[in-house]
DNA sequence: AACACCAGTGCAATCGTTTGCAGTTATTTA
DNA sequence: TAAATAACTGCAAACGATTGCACTGGTGTT
């Protein structure tokens, strides 16, 4: 390892004088910097983040906990933390919770040891606990809230994203329409759940229970809720299906392909969140798009924002649009 | 923040001791141990590893440095790498390189600086002079070789995976097979297009120069070169088609689509790599699977290995198997 | 009884950088 | 010309944890 120590010796000065040179170059003469530099380069010295981050008590680290990488807007979400903090030169610690909350906590408590400066997380349903672990840290919730006070939150409009999806159903005429929710611990599953209702009600459409099953935000989930709902008596049966989140869209496209019912005829889906496969499958699918890059960019922003002022600005609560792109998974529903 | 110091304080020792007392318990008596556990789980005492990393010259993390963290299968080998490296309490950093050697190299720099005690790394073409940035640290190249000598290398069996995939459609009567490969500065493409050529050879079929055409791993690249290849005079025109990679896997199904051609009555197709859309996709897709996570895993149990040993074990390198999944994108050719 | 040995503990140096303070020159001001 | 000021530079003390060394007192050996 080439220190400062020997790049000072090199250039013929004290340590204290190159470590000026290098970080504070107007604190030092010209060409006395000028040599520093030559030497530093010579050595190829890089300055150890280590110990500048212990003396200075600041490591220009932050940590990120996403819920599920192999999730495509997670890796977004990622994707834009990272691509935020490189910017201006912090580097991310990435984890995943992989939706546990048991996970989530090793996570922080592996995180604190290297003295991140911040954190990002998606929370899990146990984060109002786990987050006591880092109290001293300020946090930026992303994509959901945990219900803690005083948060930074970066989400989506779910209420909206929802409800234009609903009301384009009602406008094709659909009257019969189910949804497929998430578990309601998570705030999207509960602010999607009421866009849901807002627009029925709005169009004077009556909430039935028995149209709107759990699908606890896995594959596995969508596919059997969506086999009930397909399953029920020919009077009572959905016209037209909303799900929650994309991997619970996934089960629910299956579960009504296995079923040889033909999309968007016999029955029209929207979902939440686009991916590749939605573009790709046929029927196309209709989607409720979020902006997952900007969001997660937007989150570490913010963070970094709050880092460098170190005012402890109140908590803020940014909500960013989705995006309604039509495909062609929903149509009107067959005349009777 | 509450150090060593203030939990000897309390315990009523030095600080040399409560230190002991927590990573070394053999080296202390027992009812004093007691006492500094018992004081660093009062005050919430979590050790600092900057300071130490600083001082035992070990950081316990390490550097990973894929190429997209948007391509399903990166994300899967991101995965594994954490996973495994999570298992032995070590923490890593995650950058990428998004295929541009240049962020490679400033991902290397980044890195440097954070002390890392290896590297794991998705080669880009540039990586034989980034990679000398940190030729003290160990390094593992994970899905490709750079060409650098004495590398560790996890790799899959490229060849082996191709010609399976080649010789499936041969046996179902294919002569006139075309290829979509990546560009020959990635490790991956040479050796699947040396296996497409290898299974053409053995079954006596001549290579055709105008079969085989450039996707550049991307899909764009994909879509154009199945156009072309697709729009070639119907008796020169391939009956079958293997893609180098997922990207161009998709590009090359919406050209297909696009010339409104029928899988796999008109045209079959094999992709390398699967997901979630090869297997939602109408017609299902075919494919050469990569057992991505476990490629990840091993590349950091290969590394933490090498780290823990310290005996620079001379150049390792690892292939494991890929698995040919049938699905419904293949069938014979029609009959002229 | 004399000695060697060992377990348990503390002192103080160390890892590589940064920075308050003080010291040295050179420059400006009255 | 003397004094005040500014511009550079170096000394040494931090940051928090670890560890070689030395010290203490106790046990075991002959």
């Amino acid at each position: 390892m080439v220190g400062l120590e020997q790049v000072a010796k090199l250039a013929k000065v004290s340590s204290a004088t190159a470590s000026r040179a290098l970080s504070r170059p107007d604190k030092v003469a010209l060409e006395t910097r000028d040599r520093v530099v030559r030497a530093a380069e010579q050595l190829g010295y890089q300055p150890n983040h280590l110990a500048s981050g212990l003396r200075k008590g600041k490591s220009r680290t932050i940590g990120a906990i996403i819920s599920d990488i192999l999730n495509p807007i997670q890796a977004l979400l990622a994707k834009g933390i990272q691509d935020a903090a490189a910017k201006r030169d912090y580097t991310v610690f990435l984890f995943n919770s992989d939706e546990e909350s048991d996970k989530e906590r090793r996570a922080l408590e592996s995180l604190r040891g290297h003295m991140p400066q911040g954190l990002i997380v998606v929370p899990t349903p146990g984060a109002k606990t786990n987050l006591k672990l880092v109290h001293n840290l300020p946090v930026i919730e992303l994509d959901r809230a945990s219900g803690l006070k005083n948060a930074h939150t970066v989400m989506v409009d779910n209420i909206g994203g929802t409800t234009t999806a609903i009301n384009h159903l009602i406008r094709l005429g659909h009257k019969r329409i189910a949804m497929i929710v998430g578990d309601f611990d998570i705030s999207t599953a509960v602010e999607r759940h009421q866009g849901y209702r807002e627009a029925l009600e709005h169009a004077g459409i009556p909430y039935r229970e028995n149209l709107v099953l759990a699908g606890h935000h896995r594959e596995d989930g969508g596919r059997s809720a969506a086999h009930k709902l397909l399953m029920l008596p020919s009077k009572q049966r959905p016209t037209a299906l909303f799900v929650g989140n994309n991997e619970m869209t996934i089960g629910a496209v299956l579960a009504t392909r296995a079923l040889g019912l033909r999309i968007p005829e016999e029955i029209s889906i929207i979902g939440f969140d686009d991916s590749r496969w939605a573009m790709t499958m046929h029927p196309a699918l209709t989607v409720v798009s979020q902006p997952a890059y900007d969001l997660g960019y937007l989150a570490c922003e913010t963070l970094l924002g709050l880092l460098e002022k170190s005012i402890a600005t109140s908590a803020s609560s940014v909500r960013l649009a989705t995006t309604f792109i039509e495909r062609e998974s929903t149509a009107p529903p067959r005349k009777p």
